[in-house]
DNA sequence: CTGCCGGTGTCAACAGTGTTGACAAACTCG
DNA sequence: CGAGTTTGTCAACACTGTTGACACCGGCAG
């Protein structure tokens, strides 16, 4: 019974994917989405409750990406690298998808199955099992963290990235090398490479530790 | 010469921060501002270049009371210690802080400030420059990215948020453990304690990686 | 003193945004 | 056939950042 539906969640999950994909989040609104699919704007909104409503669910559809499955014989450091790196990806892909899993954990089944993944890894490493939750939270910190910071920059695209972290860098070296001794010196070397070899290096570190069963 | 001005960065600045602290960041509007100051939203663009700039002016001014002065004789790590836990303590204690300073570097004084007591104290560990910039990354990644996460806990308060925390274990210790064996054996463990302590050992975990000169 | 230059704040407007309530179309069921 | 329900359309509201024209007013040169 009613009007038959030419519009659906998924239809309209998969017309803002596609923006999002191909013009930035910033490019998702409810008339330009309205456009993509051919309706009124507010037609959107007999399918989800607001656009915050819709993100999450583009976004909970961009977790299902992240790849949990462990591989026969992989060392347990190597599974926990490859877990929080495709985490981190994935976060990136999507920028309110950072914001949204920063705040408190959705619980959802996606995350819980990434959580899962994680702390299995964790626990075949041979900490026991309060070390393994206190390197859990570490990680956890470590990549969330890093993907709400580097949110913004990536949104922009790589190419507009490396001239953003050109500027930075320029600002730091024009400093007063009499008051920032320090960070003119290094000026050349901050935010070299890309966010994602710095967040690799990190990472590498903290693991680094963890399997010298320093965290308790 | 010119007409007097009624209005002043500093003045702008101050009332912006409180309406930060108040209401949030995301009530920080031109109009907002601009009503507050009982001015037209269009003088604050003869002080700032844009919303952008301002919100930058503001985050800068609440990271003032970040302490950076060394201790005589004082081990390095224990200076990126004091530093790291004083900044994700101020970035925690004005609520909405970590929320705009998180998407890019302000390269204000304030945060110049940090990085040079951060950079100078990693350079006298014996590090070499690119191992050194590396380090403050890692360091930045963890710090801000620790605040941003924990931010909105945070504001509930100690006693409020140790509840948080006890439905969080509770609903991971509720899950099939046929499905999650590893969450819901550690499901207990996770999210003791306070944050602070969780975001230290994780902290402690990399300062050890970095004093062994692990990180490139 | 006059006249003007230029910084300052006001005003109106533009192009966006999310969201809502009234209305109409199109289907199923009794 | 009419009732009821669902779905999309339309116009409107209340916001947002930002800009260009204009008026105000003080210090400075003539």
């Amino acid at each position: 019974m009613g009007r038959p539906a030419s519009l659906s969640r998924d239809r309209i999950e998969a017309a803002a994917a596609q923006i999002v994909e191909a013009e930035g989040v910033d490019a998702l609104s409810a008339r330009r989405l309205g456009s993509s699919l051919g309706c009124d704007p507010s037609a959107l909104y007999r399918h989800f409750a607001d656009m915050d409503d819709l993100r999450r669910a583009v976004g909970d559809r961009m977790l299902a990406g992240v790849r949990t499955t462990v591989r026969a014989g992989e060392p347990w450091d190597r599974s926990v690298r490859r877990i929080c790196i495709d985490l981190r990806r994935t976060l990136l892909a999507h920028r309110r998808l950072a914001d949204l899993v920063q705040g408190a954990p959705t619980r959802l089944p996606n995350e819980m199955r990434i959580s899962e993944a994680l702390l299995a890894a964790l626990l075949r490493s041979g900490l026991d099992p309060a070390q393994a939750a206190g390197a859990y939270h570490a990680l956890v910190e470590l990549t969330i963290g890093s993907a709400a910071i580097d949110a913004d920059v990536a949104a922009q695209g790589t190419r507009a990235a490396a001239g953003t972290y050109r500027t930075w860098r320029s600002d730091y070296r024009r400093l007063d090398p009499q008051q920032f001794p320090a960070l003119t010196a290094v000026a050349d070397l901050l935010y070299r490479g890309s966010a994602a070899e710095r967040f690799e290096r990190a990472l590498d570190a903290l693991l680094l530790s963890l399997s010298r069963g320093t965290l308790g």
